[in-house]
DNA sequence: GCCCAGGGGGCTC
DNA sequence: GAGCCCCATGGG
């Protein structure tokens, strides 16, 4: 039963790493702009960004409408695709300051499938960034997918490598109550393993706490081998 | 030097 | 809708 072996696979993640209490900002609107900057980039990047962010003042809605782009793609740096990445960052604000006033909390109001909706629609915010804001910026029980979470569960065998962002999505949806802690902890718990453990092009380690719920994957492109 | 890290947009067919 | 390229830093 799905529903089972998914609560027993986070048990067990749980046990290995602990809580993990995502996500790391002091702040809902810093949880979006980390959001936006962690776009395929590891998180050590971000944290300089947003720490020149921080230094600079910068981290509200009209900070960052009215900072210069030089200025703004100077500071994020780090995060690769800089002058991408302050675009995006100007267009989410632009959208918050034309239909809420420049209030996140009011886009907050919306129920979830109708802030997903809005939030795609803006230029530079996909499937992955959107339902990250909805879960923790604004708590809202989304459940957040990410290449971790393709890499491992495909290996565990729940789906194939090219499955898309929405079947995936739905299983764990459907599958586990819609509860906010849950899908904090759920999410956080695969990344962490996913670093430690489920490396690109790397086989599943024996080390690995979910192992016994493993395929055993051989070859180099996350094709998974069953060997019991 | 090489690979890869908590994606998304735009284009082609 | 799948497949491909672009973007272009920093750490191991």
């Amino acid at each position: 039963m799905v529903k089972n072996t998914l609560m027993e696979i986070y048990d067990k993640m749980s046990a290995a790493f602990g809580p993990r209490h995502w996500w790391p900002a002091e702040s809902d609107f810093e949880v979006i702009v980390g959001a936006i900057l962690t776009q395929s980039v590891s998180w050590k990047n971000v944290e300089k960004a947003i720490s020149n962010l921080k230094a600079a003042n910068l981290l509200s809605v009209d900070a960052l409408l009215t900072v210069d782009k030089d200025k703004l793609t100077g500071l994020i740096k780090p995060t690769i695709y800089y002058n991408q990445k302050a675009l995006k960052l100007k267009n989410f604000c632009n959208y918050i300051k034309h239909n809420y006033n420049g209030d996140i909390y009011k886009l907050f109001e919306n129920d979830i499938w109708q802030m997903r909706k809005e939030l795609l629609s803006i230029n530079g915010i996909g499937p992955e960034t959107a339902d990250s804001i909805i879960l923790y910026a604004a708590k809202k029980p989304i459940f957040v997918v990410d290449a971790y979470t393709r890499r491992i569960f495909s290996r565990l065998g729940f789906f194939p490598n090219n499955v898309t962002y929405q079947v995936m999505q739905d299983l764990f949806m459907k599958n586990l109550p819609p509860n906010v802690e849950l899908y904090n902890e759920y999410h956080g718990l695969i990344v962490e393993l996913g670093k430690a453990y489920c490396k690109k092009n790397k086989p599943l380690c024996t080390k690995c706490p979910i192992n016994t719920h493993c395929l055993w994957m051989t070859n180099k492109n996350d094709q998974v081998n069953v060997t019991g």
